[in-house]
This record gives C-alpha cells, sequence and structure tokens, in this order.
DNA sequence: CGGATATAAATGCAACTGCATCTATATCGA
DNA sequence: TCGATATAGATGCAGTTGCATTTATATCCG
C-alpha cells in the first residue's frame, strides 16, 4: 500500500508550498498591523450575503472553522467592534453574527495587503493558466 | 494590484485541500495511537542520513520548523526515547540529535499508516500523471 | 404531555505555536 | 588578548488550537 514516489512527491510540495504561502501573507499582514488571515475569512463570508449577518454554524461550514474555534474567534473580533452578536427569533440557542461597518472597513483594508501578498508570492510565480491548472488538481482532492 | 480569479481561486484551493487531507491524515495517525506527523518528519530526517545523527540547526531547515517548536518536540521525542541528544565535540553551543531503535521503529510503524492514509487521501483522487503535474505546479510556489 | 434525544453555542483545559529573550560559547577585529 | 558581536539552543509567556464537556433550548415520540 506504499504510494507511488509521483503521489508523495505532490503530497510533500503541498504541504511545503501552503506553509511558504501561507507564511508570507500571515507575515505581510502582521507587518502592516492588520489580523491574521482567519479574520478575513469571517468578514469575507459575512460580507458577501445581503444582509451582512451569518448564523454561526453557517460561518462554519464555509470556513472550516472548528466550532468552539470559531466561538472565540467571534470574541476577539466582537471585542475590536468588527462583528456584533444579535439573538436570533426563532430559535432560543442560536444568534446571528452581523457584520459592522468598522467590519467592512477592516475587511477592505485587509484585502489591499492580502492581494499584493497574494500578488507577490503566487501571482509572480504562476500565469493564469497555470494557477487554472492548479485549481484544477486540487479541486479534485477536497472532494 | 487585484490578483486574477484564477490566482485566488488556485490559492483558495491550495488552502482548502491542505487543510482536509491534512485534517485527515492526523486523525488517521491520531486514530492508530500515533503521534503527529511533526514527529515523523523529525524521525525521517534523522534516519535518513547514515550516522542517524543532525544537529538540531540542520533538522530546522530540512523541516521547516522554528527553532524554539523544534527545541520543545525534540524534548518531548527524548521523553519518549525516540531520541537523545548528545554533546557535540568541537563546538560547546552544539549538540547531535541522534535516533534511538525505538525511533526507528516508531518511523516504520508511522509510515504504514501514513502510507494508507496518503493513499487514500491524494492517491485515490489522483493519477501519477496528475500528481506530476501538481508537484511541478507547486514548486515553483516554494521558489 | 413529558422524558429521551438532538442541536446551537460556550467553556475548561492541555498541547502547541510564535515571538522575544536569555544563556553559553565562538568568532572577529582593534 | 580582550571587548563587541554572532551563533546554538533553551526558556517564558501570550495567543491559538483541538477536544471533551457543559448549558440552554428544540424536537421527537410513546
Amino acid at each position: 500500500m506504499t504510494p507511488s514516489t509521483s503521489l508523495t512527491r505532490a503530497w510533500i510540495r503541498l504541504m511545503r508550498a501552503q506553509r511558504v504561502v501561507l507564511g508570507a501573507i500571515e507575515q505581510d499582514l502582521k507587518s502592516a498591523g492588520l489580523p491574521p488571515l482567519g479574520w478575513y475569512d469571517v468578514l469575507l463570508e459575512l460580507s458577501r450575503v445581503e444582509a451582512g449577518r451569518l448564523r454561526p454554524y453557517e460561518i462554519e461550514d464555509r470556513t472550516l472553522l472548528a466550532q468552539p474555534n470559531l466561538s472565540r474567534l467571534l470574541d476577539r473580533m466582537e471585542r475590536m467592534s468588527l462583528v456584533r452578536r444579535e439573538a436570533f427569533a426563532g430559535d432560543g440557542r442560536g444568534q446571528w453574527v452581523v457584520i459592522t461597518e468598522a467590519g467592512r472597513v477592516m475587511r477592505e483594508r485587509m484585502w489591499v495587503v492580502y492581494a499584493a501578498s497574494l500578488q507577490a508570492h503566487v501571482g509572480a510565480k504562476l500565469a493564469d493558466a497555470e494557477a487554472d491548472g492548479l485549481a484544477d488538481l486540487l479541486a479534485k482532492l477536497s472532494r
């Protein structure tokens, strides 16, 4: 049941590439005095939906964050006034997570840095056609 | 400076694929009662070299582990008798990290599970030629 | 209706990471 | 040779993650 060398090599490079690029991006965000990428993911999901609000479990599904981690991430974001929690009428257990105006502003500020960083660390190394090929191959892995 | 959609899509899928596959592999190791993947990486590097020993900074270079993290990982591995630290003659600041027989056995036990997991979570989804293509594209990113 | 079960989210705790700092030893240059 | 600087590795601490458990509310079924 030993995987082929092709396979092993691809996996090792996947780990390495992700680590290198993610590290570089996080570093760029930190240098700009901005919060880590996880915050961006949450803000993006919230700003994508019309009402600017989602249930925590919906955010979970979209971001692959584990429930307790999301709960505490929301605590931190709420402390920074980027989101606010509101009661969910109709189910006493539930709540809405609502993005604030400050949250929208933060998402945009983060995107400026994130986009430049992506361009520098990925875009500069991959032509568009290559990126498409990569995306297709990677898509097979998450399914 | 906005990255193309191709680029963004590739990056998001890279993050997702790595998270999904790594999560599955770690889960398989844990289910088998084995330590996490980081331990494997260290054991592998040590077992690869003829004398079965490396300086900590050499392990760092090969695994991308941060120095303080490696230092403590070695503590844990030493507690489990998988490696042992020895003085490095010729530089009083340095040391050797030596893999023990138990360490070699552990590496092999981990590889059995790791290999099966890789096969299941990557191999089953990617033909060899695709894996080669993926590896080539990913190689461009770490450079 | 009322007890068993399920679901939404929070909390406690241990392990791990990143980061800054510290200690000890080496090296370099006046 | 000696003080300044660099390097190897360890340690302290705060922030984060994973995992198990808890709390509160819903739902389901006899």
